[in-house]
DNA sequence: ATTATTTCGGACATTTTTGTCCTTTATTAA
DNA sequence: TTAATAAAGGACAAAAATGTCCGAAATAAT
């Protein structure tokens, strides 16, 4: 569904907007931690997400990775995934065309246009902040 | 979504159970050609098909790929899905966790369980023969 | 029997994704 | 100003997925 480096933006962007919450900077150290992943790679992943303007990145002492509150709950996993992934989970056919199309669709097409649809709605509904608070209320959990 | 391998295996799956009803045995090359994918990893894909009694293949000259229409009806995808690209797609975490675990579940698990759950119940409903109709009465194709 | 055809299967090659290392740049604090 | 800290970014490495090549095995027709 998403590439590895999704999957670690993901949870490192909950984990950050989690830790700006209670006002606290995050580094990439701690990110990696937090979320269980290669540090290095994790960095490159972070990158992206800050070109994005998706987390704010401070250098030096006492700086790290912020999201600011108001900021994430605005902040849709769409926007995680499509700079991270680009779009091809909205764009994409589900047996490889080039584009999926309606003119001229895959055999799967008609199946998969209402699970797209309904994937497309989560991911452009579902804001950093409620999984965030997830997280806090101990109700979902960033490693395993 | 799905491995090549599998979007190979799942468009191979349809042409073949579609030539079976017209009492055609289908080549390799018939195949890689019909469904636009490269002979020798089409070929590997298909060996893996046959090891899983999905199709039925028949060495030598007037040999080939078939699948009998009696059982392409009871041939759902989620079989061609598990024998290519094993189970992940049914237990494996949307975030990478080893196991999708309502226990300990990630960050998007309440959000990502309904979709799953629908894509189950298409996978394990759609069958071959319904594709192949699909095809034959040219609403949808095997290659763009 | 021989030959032609077609799948099987092992070995290898390429590409993409994932992961690592190390130097540079910015910033803060002493 | 200097030293310490932390992200940025380039270069490289490993692993996984995708793709290719070629000979072996089975089968059918001659
Ligand atoms: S054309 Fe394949 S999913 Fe739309
Ligand atoms: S634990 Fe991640 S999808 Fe269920």
């Amino acid at each position: 569904m998403f590439s590895k480096a999704c999957e670690y933006a993901i949870k490192a962007a909950i984990f950050i907007t989690s830790s700006s919450e209670e006002g606290e900077r995050v580094s990439l150290i701690q990110i990696a931690k937090e979320i269980d992943s290669p540090e290095a790679y994790t960095a490159k992943v972070l990158q992206k997400l800050t070109k994005n303007n998706i987390v704010n990145s401070i250098k030096g002492p006492s700086g790290g990775f912020e999201i600011k509150p108001k900021s994430a709950n605005k902040i849709k996993l769409s926007q995680i995934v499509t700079a991270i992934d680009g779009d091809s989970i909205y764009n994409g056919c589900a047996l490889g065309f080039g584009k999926c199309n309606d003119q001229k669709p895959c055999p799967v097409h008609f199946q998969f246009i209402g699970i797209r649809n309904d994937l497309k709605a989560l991911l452009q509904t579902t804001t950093l902040k409620t999984l965030s608070q997830d997280i806090h209320n101990g109700i979902t959990f960033l490693k395993q």
